[in-house]
DNA sequence: GTCTATAAAAGGATAGAC
DNA sequence: GTCTATCCTTTTATAGAC
């Protein structure tokens, strides 16, 4: 497998461009969706070029196979992800309010159907390519982690919640919120949660929380 | 896909088999530990032939196609894992007992590698065949919350705990427990938590859920 | 870079002989 | 039921002409 990384600049503007790297960004702009349709043994290479266009040697050109389109759309996606959640900020917030946020961004974010779609494909392509499971998980649910795990090392220090792992407690309380959800969502057994569904699993969890932390 | 539905007779004694029944069960324990090791896409059925011996003419007969095949191994492994799940027997415990015995069986049960490479393949062919995810998510989450979920309605009728929706709490504590472990260990990145691991991450939800739901 | 063609291999499904 | 052989399709990967 030979990686070619170079995809570091698809945050730059179309004039930035020239056009290998349009190109570039074409193909895995389509590949990308095409892989979360289909699963990695879904997609022909013969697929992507029919829907961009152009040659097949310019893909191999490009990616040096199919394993290192994988990775390119792996990484383009997570970074897609990522994006909303660094833009939360509740170090400040009072804990009801800050708890609050959390859930609504991060049930926005983890049920989207393009997360779900990633994270189904990731977990199916875990042991073919583990180089994708680490930047994923590097991505979505570290990057989550850390952000409400700063908010209670910083509770904790100014006396809104008891002493306590920040760490632990982050992991726990997203996870209660959320894999519920998300399970049933990968599975396919679950559209997505009604904003009712939401509320009350919000609710409970917010609730058994509140009284399990808070300081008194 | 043509499914050959008869696999309700492993819990036979092989003396009670026929020969027939003894290949078919032959077939389907050599074809899970393949796929639970490479995947649907990374089976073939040259391969669960050459391991357990016999024809593939006779592996057409009894299970149509490869997704017949598929199928029942996945009815074979879920009802392997619900076993222990059944036994576990909560009610009329006290709280910390009951929560403490649970956690112990959830992480043996959910964090075993069958029971992860399961979930792997199934999360994986959620698509193309989404049976196979309804009778993993009947067996394996359903069958957990409601056994939780029948204490905390016991536990909130006998007044140990404040009175809220038993379902509700019952995924709730099991999602914080285990989510995060489970997903590390799906995506390759944890081989298995040492106890110390499990200690922490059990002690640390049992304490926010005393505090949070107990009676007073 | 693009288009068409093709080599090379794999794997699902089937058939004949026993 | 078993064993061997094979059809047929799909798909990765490469090559030649422009």
């Amino acid at each position: 497998m030979t990686v070619h990384d170079r995809d570091n600049n698809h945050l730059t503007t179309n004039s930035d461009m020239t056009a290998q790297e349009r190109k570039r960004e074409a193909i895995v702009a389509a590949a990308a969706d095409l892989f979360l349709d289909s699963g990695y043994s879904g997609v022909t290479l013969d697929a992507v070029i029919s829907r961009v266009g152009g040659s097949k040697r310019t893909l191999y050109a490009y990616f040096g196979d199919k394993d290192g389109l994988f990775a390119a759309i792996v990484n383009r996606l997570c970074e897609e992800i990522v994006t909303p959640l660094t833009r939360l900020v509740l170090v400040g917030r009072p804990l009801r309010e800050a708890l609050g946020a959390t859930a609504q961004t991060f049930f926005d974010v983890l049920l989207a159907p393009r997360t779900l779609a990633l994270h189904r494909l990731v977990v199916a392509e875990a042991t073919r390519a583990p180089e994708a499971a680490r930047t994923f998980f590097l991505a979505a649910p570290t990057t989550s982690y850390r952000c409400l795990a700063e908010y209670f090392k910083w509770a904790s220090e100014v006396g809104i919640v008891t002493p306590g792992d920040p760490q632990q407690r982050s992991r726990i309380f997203l996870d209660a919120l959320t894999a519920d959800f998300q399970l049933r969502c990968l599975l396919g057994l679950l559209d997505s949660p009604t904003q009712m569904e939401r509320d009350e699993r919000m609710n409970e969890t917010i609730a058994i929380f509140m009284k399990g932390i808070a300081a008194s």
